[in-house]
DNA sequence: CGCGCTGTTGAAACTTGTCAAAGTTTGTGG
DNA sequence: CCACAAACTTTGACAAGTTTCAACAGCGCG
């Protein structure tokens, strides 16, 4: 389905190699502060992430002023959340490694996870509008975020044009990938919604140089069906029909997509 | 329900009055091009709705600066589209009078409705990411918009800073109204999801200087069918329902709320 | 090594969708 | 201005899909 491309940055196949986890020094308590801040700054000139997070085209100067600008690099533990709803907005997140997710809670306790996000994605959008977070952004594994902090990028994009496009597509994209998941929690019944999610994380593994038809899945059944407005019983059931019906395997937290094309047709044969 | 408060703007209650209808000269074939073209230009130093598309606190220059930016007003009638899916993306618009919905449609048929927009809203941030448009516009009832090229835009807000914060603002609610909607569709059954529209469209319509209790619906029940994810006999079902519990009263597409507490309660009470 | 969290599966209940028919309103053309 | 057609709405009966409740299995962490 063309609707649900959440992730519709189009990737110049650029080999993206994995994430190397950096050997990371302790955060605090060493006895020289001053080389240990740089070490934790976030060079965007060397990271190979650069491209989904960055215009195209900067000149060394420009990728410099942007260097200066990101703040220190910061660790979430897998559970850890990044910001909570009704946190007061300084910053927007570059996932530099890991994985989150994004929801919002109901007083009456339902919640509502409104996105996964990989590396190369940015969090926090969301908190521009109020001056406060409106969502929880909480770690799924072990994670590393350039913290961006907002006034001076807003600063700094008035001074390359390019970076203040770019702002204006992230931005623009994510309202595009919302609506894409509303079409899908409006219109899509279980099986339409699961493969079309798992089709999603597909692509956008594939795109950042890891197996397209087989990964591990950082969140619980749970997870997934909130994202996808359904029981976990329901996702449960659903995999457990596309294993019996050939098109992929599951085991736990693994999955092996067997038969790609089979998930498309699902997704675009009414009924 | 906090979470789908779509409008969340917190306008100061300047009671703003309705919007009268402007006598228009004809569009084309008048002797006098000038003065027409003047005459179709928005002066938002003028607009009523200026503090909801701008922000506060501008100086006589930086107005006159925008007033200069705003491209021709455009009359859009009832049914007619403002831009289409697929369409290249120049411009962002803003409601002067009138009502849209703006939707996306798969290739196999099936649509989504993902707003309702009313006079004072930003229509069409959707299509900076590709420049090109990913949903369609159209107009509920004949309406007005104003066309805001969107590359002036960013060039003006590189000058006025406070016109930058403003447009990532205005992105963020759209995110932010997303995200309740993905609640709506993700978590709330047939009579939740209604009674959240319902009081929704109250709150906006007040905010404008309608009355809050009674309005008159621009869309078919098919079309809030589509926005909420249920088909049009289930909203129609609802409504009546709605109507036997005296909690509203509806003929047609007139609307009177009569009890708001108890749908607010309808909300918030977990089965 | 066991406890708890996560995942699987079954059966029954419930909500919403589907199909059908009839009523109502709106718009158009004569 | 009326008549007719098209579009929209309401309502019922039934079907289908999803949730709920419950029981149990497996994995992983302490």
């Amino acid at each position: 389905m063309e609707m649900y491309d959440a992730d519709c940055r189009k990737p110049r196949r650029t080999a993206l190699t994995q994430i190397k986890p950096q050997t990371v020094v302790a955060e605090i308590g060493s006895s020289h502060p001053a080389p240990i801040l740089h070490s934790l700054r976030t060079a965007c000139s060397q990271c190979n992430l650069r491209e989904l997070c960055l215009p195209l085209g900067l000149s060394d100067k420009e990728i410099h002023q942007i260097d200066e600008m990101i703040g220190a690099r910061r660790r979430i533990k897998r559970g850890q959340h990044l910001y909570t709803a009704g946190e007061p907005f300084t910053a927007i997140y570059a996932i530099r490694s890991g994985f989150f997710k994004t929801g919002v809670i109901m007083e009456d306790g339902r919640d509502q996870v409104t996105g996964f996000q990989m590396a190369g994605e940015i969090l926090g959008m969301d908190g521009i509008s109020n001056e406060q977070h409106t969502c929880d952004a909480v770690a799924l594994e072990d994670s590393e975020v350039c913290t961006i902090p907002f006034s001076e990028l807003e600063r700094l994009s008035t001074e390359i044009r390019s970076l203040q496009h770019h702002i204006h597509k992230v931005m623009s994209r994510e309202i595009v990938r919302d609506h894409g998941v509303m079409m899908l929690l409006g219109t899509m019944r279980a099986e339409e919604r699961l493969a079309a999610f798992l089709l999603n994380l597909s692509q956008r593994f594939s795109s950042r140089g890891y197996a397209a038809n087989e990964f591990h899945l950082r969140m619980t059944r749970e997870e997934i069906g909130s994202y996808l407005g359904l029981k976990l019983e329901t996702v449960s059931r659903t995999l457990s029909k596309f294993q019996d019906d050939g098109l992929l395997s599951v085991q736990q937290k693994h999955i092996q997509l067997l038969n790609t094309e089979g998930l498309k047709q699902l997704m675009n044969t009414r009924r």
